[in-house]
Order: structure tokens, then C-alpha cells, then sequence
RNA sequence: GGCCUGGUAGUUCAGUUGGUUAGAACGCUAGCCUGUCACGCUAGAGGUCGUGGGUUCGACCCCCAUCCAGGUCGCCA
């Protein structure tokens, strides 16, 4: 093997071009193509900016031997003269040019690879230093690194500074379960590895530093998702003085810059708002995604009291029937089709899916027996319904008719291609309801973290219908994927101490957890409020990928472990003496 | 934890209502080829059909269990 030793590369291959002609370069790089047609061989080389083609003809004998030894991803240095080639290849920006070989160095050699450009996610992740040489992947990571640093100059820009904060801390029990490390020094004790800098940020409005920027890692022990990871990257920042239209239009200001800069989109602001309220009614989602229609209505007036028991029973105890109406879709929507969308919104625990379609040979629906002429024709003026229309109607728990019929319109917008991959719709989604009731603790739960600041107006009905309670919190939503949220933080001590309470804290619990934060409060803490992007989602959407998993150099799969290097892994018995920490139960060995 | 999809050559896939010898492409090996760029042509190597069990005269195919990967519900303050 060689080296390259004497050597000065002269660039990247897209660097040169027909403006070059003559120019004598070294390029080092990777092979990929050798094209061998025997007195004469052409070697594409690639490196991160594209691909050159060498050349090599009888005219160098000993040349064209070992140039005939190249194969696929072997690793080469290639000293010639750029020239005009006598076949273009319009398809790659060097095609005009080709470089006439005059010394060839072989640096590294290459089995055959394990993989090929079109593998299946495991072999790819399995060989991920590989499927990293593919240009996607190379555009993706490039991508990400323009955003990150686009964010750090924005927000810089704007007065923001970037701190760091500890990625040891101690572990706070309210939300997603927390990565725990074992202390060495104090045994039986843990840190955890952060879910976000939260508590850190704030603390640093209170020390006066007015604006706080960090791109930070998170952690979060939950099962993982095509956009969830547990190990994620976020845009976090935090800012004093502020009411919540400050902090939009800090960032409408950094979304309009990322657009412009990598889509070279303009993008409209201020964006559009909505209320959580007006997102559930009007989507069935706090994430609407509003490039295109089938939005739900709420049609219990109308069916309140028909003979359909389904219908009328739900509507009087307290939940609704709400439908959308799939506009123009009947023809495609087969009988078959219509049972698997059933299925569909079973997953969300719909109980039945309803339906009636607008044919040209009359109106088609199996619940229409149940339903006065009235009734029926009701429904259809209500949902706008025409000729080539199926409606779709579920009655339940408002809960269980959001999530089904929210999902169902997104399923419709899948199997139908009814959103314009082009089209990218940002919008804020304002005035989330503070606390959530949680059958499963069986008390009010912060929607949001239990910093974030009450709406002025909502306050007085914290004892007396906590549920009515708004919070000054918002999410930046796009395409229908939450990109980001942030809120206004309590500052003051009594209105945080109240809101421990509510969630059902005693005072010695809430110290015990948020004691340091607590006290921190009583010595002069600003007006603050922030918000937090999640970067990888960012660029997800940016990209076009599928799945989180495109944007991040090294993901984890569907079961939290890393199949390149193997982590997690079994440790020593030796280690975890030095750590105090006795395992109870084996994962079994294969 | 539940549900759904997939696992066949190094890679990506096809296959069989259960039948004798499991195919293709790419890659790999050897040879030929002076303008290729999905180079072409000739020949060749390469598979316990994810794993274990069962049904059967006979299983890649059917059944059960299990592992791996993906999607999703739960979960994700």
C-alpha cells in the first residue's frame, strides 16, 4: 500500500471544470466506477463534493496494469492534466472534463462491501460508516450542519448567548423516564442524563444573562418512533422580559432565514396562528397539518336525537359525533377500502367508522336506515356534501373522535397523495390548556412542564375547573409535525408554589425535586420565557427524509440499541462494583 | 406490553395452491475489449431459504414458538 508521501492534494473533484483545461491537479478520494475496456480505463472518483472521472490509455502501460488492480471504494491519489473530454457527460457538473493520468497511488484497499446503495435499513445501519459515503446521506448531514450553523448566528445576531449546560443532572421524575448514570464517588446515588436544559435556562434568566441559546442534546427513555430517537438534538432557547409575541417573532425570524437560506423559500410572517381549540375542532390535532382539507365537524346538533343509538347516546353523554368529508373521493373509496380505513380508526380506539357516499346513483351508507330523511340530508348540507363525496362520521369521547378522525384525515391525505410535498405550512398553535387529567395517576398533569405560566385570565379557575385552565404556551408545527413549542414561565414563587400543588405535590415533594429552582425564585427572577426546536425533526422536513434516522450520523433502531457498534452492552462485574450497582436481571446471551 | 409488515446467494429481490436440481440483477473470480459513464461480451464460484420445534411420504411454502428489522397504539412533563 502507499502513501502520499510528496503529495498535495489540489482540491475536491468539483472544483475543476473545463475552465481548468491544461491545469495539471492531485485529487485523492475514493474509486467508484472502474470502467475497464482493456488498453484503456475509466475510474470515477468521488469525494465529498462529487465525482471526477481519471483516465488512463495504453500510452502508460504500467499505469493502465495497476489502474486495472483499482476496484470499487479502494482508496486512491491520482496526479494528471484536466482536459476536454471527446464524450460529455452533461449529468454531473465535471462532465465536460477528465483527468489524463500520470501517477496513481493506491492508499487503501476495500473488500467487496456488505452493502449496496439500495440495502435495507438494518444493513445500513449495521455498516453505517458506509451508507455515510452515500451522497444522500452526505447532502443530509450537510444540510443539518447549515441549520446549526445558521441558528447560531441568527440567534448571536439577536443578542442571544450560548451557554452550556451539565449533561449530569439530577433526575426530576415529571414527564418522559430518564437515562440514569451511577455515581462512583456517591453509591447508591444517580444522575440523569437531560431530557432538555429546562430548569438550567431558566436559571440563567435569573442570573441576567437576558438571552440563552444552546444547540443541546436530549434524552428521553421512551420507546422511539420514525421521528423520535432517544438521544435528540435541540434548538433551545430562553429570553427575559418577554411576553409570548416576543419569542414568535424572535423565531418567525430565524424560520424565515432557514427557508430562504436552504429552501430559498420566502416564507410569509407573521405566521398564522391557531388556538389549541380551534387545531382539535377544526383538525382533530394539536400538529394540524393545513395543506389540505377534510376538516372535521362537529354535527351532534343535527343528530342528537335520531334513532341511531351509536349517535344519540354519545351526543347526550357528553362527547360528539363529528365527520369530514373525503370531497371527491367516493369513486376511489371501494367498499374494501372503506373497511381497512375501519380498521384504521380502530387503532385509535373508535369503536366504528360511519359512512355515506354521494354516488351518482343515489346516496350509499349503511347507517342511513337509522336516519330520518331530515336527518341524513342534515348532515350532507352541513359536511357540503356533493356528488362523488364520501363523509365519514365517529361518535365517541371528544378524545378518542379527535385522535380517530384526525388520523383518518391524515390516512385519506397519505393513500391519496392529497398534500403537496412542495408546500411547506408553518403555523403556531397558541393557548394549549394548562393541565391534563391523567386517568392514570388519577390527577391533573402539566400539559406542558410545571413552569409554564398560566394565561392571566384562566387563573382564578385553577381549584375550581383546573381544565379550563390556559396556558401561555405555544408549538411551532409544520407540515403537520410539532417542530418545536416553548412557553412563558412562572416566575413568580407563590404562583409555582400553587402550581405544585395542583399537580398534587407536597411542598416537601416539590422541594425535594425542584428545591434548587424553588429557592432560586425567591432572589429576583425576570419575566422569562423561551421554546425549544427539535433539530433533527428540522432537518427531517428540510430534507424530505422519511425517517429521523436519515438526518442523524449514528441513530439508534426501533429497540433503543446501536447496531454498529452494539451499545448497550453488558459491562464488567469489576465496573459495577466500582459503582455500587448489583444487576437483577440478565437480558439472555445469543 | 398490543397490533401490522418483512427476513431466500456478499447485496437487492423473484419464487412455490406443499413435489425431485431454489432463480435474476448487482457485486466477486478468470478471460476478451481504445471512449466508457448502469460500459459490453464469455465462463465460473457463491444458498443448511432468520432460528428452534411440529404437521406431512415430502416444507423455503402450512402451524406453533422465538430472534432480528420496520411501522404503529400505549408511552413521549
Amino acid at each position: 500500500m502507499e502513501n502520499i508521501e510528496g503529495m498535495t492534494r489540489s482540491g475536491l473533484c468539483t472544483e475543476f471544470n473545463e475552465n481548468n483545461i491544461g491545469q495539471t491537479v492531485t485529487l485523492m478520494g475514493w474509486a467508484g466506477k472502474v470502467r475497464d475496456i482493456g488498453q484503456l480505463v475509466f475510474i470515477d472518483l468521488r469525494d465529498r463534493s462529487g465525482i471526477m472521472q481519471l483516465v488512463v490509455t495504453q500510452d502508460n502501460p504500467e499505469l493502465l496494469k495497476k489502474a486495472q488492480t483499482v476496484h470499487l471504494e479502494y482508496v486512491i491519489a491520482a496526479t494528471g492534466k484536466i482536459r476536454q473530454r471527446s464524450n460529455v457527460n452533461p449529468g454531473i457538473p465535471t462532465g465536460q472534463v477528465e483527468v489524463e493520468l500520470s501517477e496513481l497511488r493506491i492508499l487503501s484497499k476495500s473488500e467487496p462491501l456488505p452493502m449496496q446503495d439500495n440495502a435495507k435499513e438494518e444493513n445500513r445501519l449495521q455498516y453505517r460508516y458506509l451508507d455515510l459515503r452515500r451522497p444522500e446521506m452526505q447532502a443530509n448531514l450537510i444540510l443539518r450542519h447549515k441549520v446549526a450553523n445558521l441558528a447560531r448566528n441568527y440567534y448571536s445576531d439577536n443578542g442571544f448567548i450560548e451557554i452550556e449546560t451539565p449533561v449530569l443532572i439530577k433526575s426530576t421524575p415529571e414527564g418522559a423516564r430518564d437515562y440514569l448514570v451511577p455515581s462512583r464517588v456517591h453509591p447508591g446515588k444517580f444522575y440523569a442524563l437531560p431530557q432538555s436544559p429546562q430548569m438550567y435556562k431558566q436559571l440563567l434568566m435569573l442570573s441576567g444573562f437576558d438571552r440563552y441559546f444552546q444547540i443541546a442534546k436530549c434524552f428521553r427513555d421512551e420507546d422511539l418512533r420514525a421521528d423520535r430517537q432517544p438521544e435528540f438534538t435541540q434548538i433551545d432557547l430562553e429570553m427575559s422580559f418577554v411576553h409570548e409575541n416576543d419569542v414568535m417573532t424572535v423565531n418567525e425570524g430565524f424560520l424565515k432565514k432557514v427557508f430562504k437560506e436552504i429552501k430559498g423559500i420566502d416564507i410569509e410572517t407573521p405566521l398564522p396562528r391557531l388556538t389549541y381549540k380551534e387545531a382539535m375542532d377544526r383538525f382533530g390535532s394539536d400538529k394540524p397539518d393545513t395543506r389540505f382539507g377534510l376538516e372535521l365537524k362537529d354535527i351532534s346538533d343535527i343528530i342528537k336525537s335520531c334513532g341511531f343509538k351509536v349517535f344519540s347516546d354519545v351526543a347526550a353523554s357528553g362527547g360528539s359525533v363529528r365527520a369530514i368529508n373525503a370531497k371527491g373521493l367516493a369513486a376511489q373509496l371501494s367498499r374494501k377500502t372503506i373497511d381497512a380505513l375501519g380498521e384504521f380508526v380502530k387503532t385509535y380506539r373508535a369503536k366504528g367508522l360511519a359512512w355515506i357516499s354521494i354516488n351518482d346513483d343515489g346516496i350509499k351508507s349503511p347507517i342511513a336506515k337509522f336516519l330520518t330523511e331530515d336527518e341524513l340530508n342534515g348532515i350532507i348540507s352541513a359536511m357540503n356534501g356533493e356528488k362523488g363525496d364520501t363523509i365519514f362520521i365517529i361518535s365517541d369521547k371528544n378524545k378518542v373522535v379527535y385522535d380517530a378522525l384526525g388520523a383518518l384525515r391524515l390516512e385519506l391525505a397519505r393513500r391519496f397523495d392529497l398534500a403537496d410535498k412542495n408546500k411547506f405550512n408553518l403555523l403556531w398553535v397558541t393557548e394549549f390548556p394548562l393541565l391534563e387529567y391523567s386517568e392514570e395517576e388519577g390527577r391533573y398533569m402539566a400539559m406542558h412542564h410545571p413552569f409554564t405560566a398560566p394565561m392571566d385570565e384562566d387563573w382564578e379557575f385553577v381549584d375550581t375547573d383546573p381544565g379550563r385552565v390556559r396556558a401561555k404556551a405555544y408549538d411551532i408545527v409544520l407540515n403537520g409535525v410539532e417542530l418545536g413549542g416553548g412557553s412563558i414561565r412562572i416566575f413568580n414563587p407563590d404562583m409555582q408554589a400553587k402550581m405544585f400543588e395542583v399537580l398534587g405535590f407536597t411542598q416537601e415533594q416539590a422541594y425535594s425535586r425542584f428545591g434548587f429552582l424553588i429557592d432560586a425564585f425567591k432572589y429576583g427572577a425576570p419575566p422569562h420565557g423561551g421554546m425549544a426546536y427539535g433539530l433533527d425533526r428540522m432537518i427531517m422536513l428540510l430534507t424530505g427524509s422519511e425517517s429521523i434516522r436519515d438526518v442523524i450520523a449514528f441513530p439508534k433502531v426501533q429497540n433503543a440499541s446501536e447496531l454498529m457498534s452494539g451499545a448497550p452492552d453488558f459491562v464488567d462485574e469489576k465496573q459495577l462494583e466500582e459503582l455500587s450497582v448489583a444487576v437483577t436481571k440478565y437480558e439472555e446471551e445469543e
